[in-house]
DNA sequence: GACCGTATCCAAATCGATTTGGGACCGGGT
DNA sequence: ACCCGGTCCCAAATCGATTTGGATACGGTC
């Protein structure tokens, strides 16, 4: 317990090197040559020494703090916690932090997280899906900090965006049904006009369309993103007007609460009612039946997401805001 | 894009407020007091001019960095991410930013993450199960940095610990299958001498013994903390020496593939084969047949570490190290 | 009126790095 | 002998906060 000796500082890098710290520091950072003897010279001692430079001196100076954050509504969400693997890894190597945080509700104003983030400097953002008001994100672009959203409109100078192609993933889910027979396929969407819901919603839509399938208002349901909310579309659903014999899922949580009901109700999957998901949770493959689902490379859009951010940090892109698209993959299982 | 207009800064509030720095520092710390009308005037104009303290300078200064960092092996396990959760939530309205790293290889001396966590001058950490080697722990502990070790032994000056009774959660779920009658009862135990799995191997048989039974040395395997190692083992089990009608497993993941390999080979769970797992993961509730586990609670074991961290660093406590256990719980389903 | 305590406030040093604007030295060309 | 262009290095200013050691003013006491 407690400091025995001293970090050492760059005054006593130069001290045992015979230089200034102007020469260490041309020597750490490599923003101006120095000679091949002396660079040699400090390096070793660094070395010896086992100097590393402060954090936060560094970046009070160069106004870089060297944090990234990804902010999302529930960290305990897999497809989140995937995410944030995937930016902790691909930032790590580049000398950044990266912090995740949870953002309560999205409804405040400028949210306690997000607010502290923005304080703290940090350098970049990845804003999560349903993480983030319109406002929020406004707020965190005035800022000047780099970035990222997960999913919604490419806007300008609102950041760059990352997603899977959400229309195309949930066309394809429903196609896979329709392909398979079912006629009457009912959509346990996520809240009213949330992301990705809306785009899902579309992709449902336009392959019933193209199926020559009607597409009935009454066979869609809006409720949470979770198994309760599952719970509760089912439930309606099974209350609704017509009978129906496949459900699609916005989400893997969602298509859990539909298999609670549909299984404390002894219907049949996928005899009765087929029911599909979208994420691939670990849980998809381990329940019974084991669920039939949209794979969205989790932890490759984190990947992906903090590859944009170095992009404009260190890599010097000033460009105009990008959108990255990540191709998803239908997991074909028992429940469809 | 881009930062329309500079931060405010400390010398921007001294002047508005006709003051000086140091009034301006007083009022915001409070380490002096100062006039009511004079904190009054500064508060005002700290609220009009959306002040908040750079960051970098304030940790200069002080020589803390106001972030904390959870170290786990991996963060898509499920019960590393709610713990993480858990600090998270606890540690934001003190102000503290925590930071989570996946720590890849617990071999090396001193990993990447760590390495760079500690460069970083850190406040406090906290480091998982199976997330570093013991000399990672020393390195850790001798740079004056607050400690939360989640499970190990409590050794005088290396860090508090948090951890679940081990022991007694494997002896209850043990004792749960005596009690329903399973007699050659098997343990798919971690790697050798890992943690948790010391305390749950003693745990098992304890409970073995208190019911009277023998302790086998051939009814335990050890596997890894995966699927794939749950796999393996039940394969090793049902190759080995004796008839068993139940397993008891480390953790959920290796009860999964415990349950993979006996469904493959059409053995009845738990008519045939009793199976357990410890950790109550998601996906234990969703699966087929539903796990009977021991639930240990991750939330609050990160809610209850970043506690202990905040009373060293914000609340003045240096007494010696301190070791909190919390209740586990058994949650029967219908795997044993 | 001199002295002392309190209550307030401030000037300047400090934390550890980066960055700017030269200065010193060395050869080579004229 | 002088100048010029590189090369290599350094002194000092700077980032934005905290903290130390007074300075000033005001009352009250003897």
């Amino acid at each position: 317990m407690g400091a025995d000796t001293r970090r050492a500082t760059i005054v006593d890098v130069a001290a045992a090197a015979g230089v200034s710290t102007t020469t260490v520091s041309h020597v750490l950072t490599g923003r101006r040559p120095v000679a091949a003897a002396t660079k040699a010279r400090v390096e070793a001692v660094v070395a010896d020494l086992d100097y590393r430079a402060n954090a936060s001196a560094r970046h009070l100076r160069t106004e870089r703090s060297g944090i990234l954050a990804l902010v999302v509504p529930d960290l305990t969400n897999p497809f989140n916690s995937a995410m944030a693997a995937g930016l902790h890894e691909t930032v790590l190597p580049s000398g950044y932090l990266a912090v995740v945080g949870e953002a309560p509700e999205p409804g405040a104003p400028l949210s306690g997280v997000l607010r502290q983030l923005l304080d703290r400097g940090i350098d970049g953002m990845v804003l999560g899906r349903f993480g983030a008001s319109e406002a929020d994100i406004d707020s965190v672009a005035a800022s000047g900090t780099a970035l990222v959203r997960l999913g919604g409109p490419l806007g300008s100078g609102r950041g760059d965006v990352v997603r899977a192609n959400e229309v195309q993933g949930m066309f394809d889910i429903v196609d896979h049904l329709v392909h398979r027979g079912y006629r009457r396929i009912a959509f346990a969407d996520g809240p009213a006009g949330s992301s990705p819901g809306g785009e899902r919603q579309r992709g449902y839509e336009q392959a019933l369309r193209d199926a020559g399938l009607p597409v009935r208002d009454d066979l869609v349901v809006h409720t949470a993103y979770t198994r309760e909310g599952g719970v509760r579309a089912a439930e309606a659903l099974l209350a609704g007007p017509g009978p129906i014999d496949a459900i699609a899922c916005c989400n893997d949580l969602i298509a859990v609460g539909v298999l609670d009901v549909l299984r404390a109700r002894r219907i049949g999957v996928p005899g009765d009612i087929a029911v599909t998901g979208y994420d691939d949770i670990e849980a998809a493959e381990l329940m019974s039946p084991a669920l039939t689902t949209v794979l969205n490379p989790a932890r490759e859009i984190g990947r992906t997401s903090a590859r944009m951010l170095l992009d404009r940090l260190d890599h010097g892109y000033t460009g105009p805001d990008r959108e990255t698209i990540l191709a998803h993959r239908i997991v074909a299982r028992d429940s469809a």
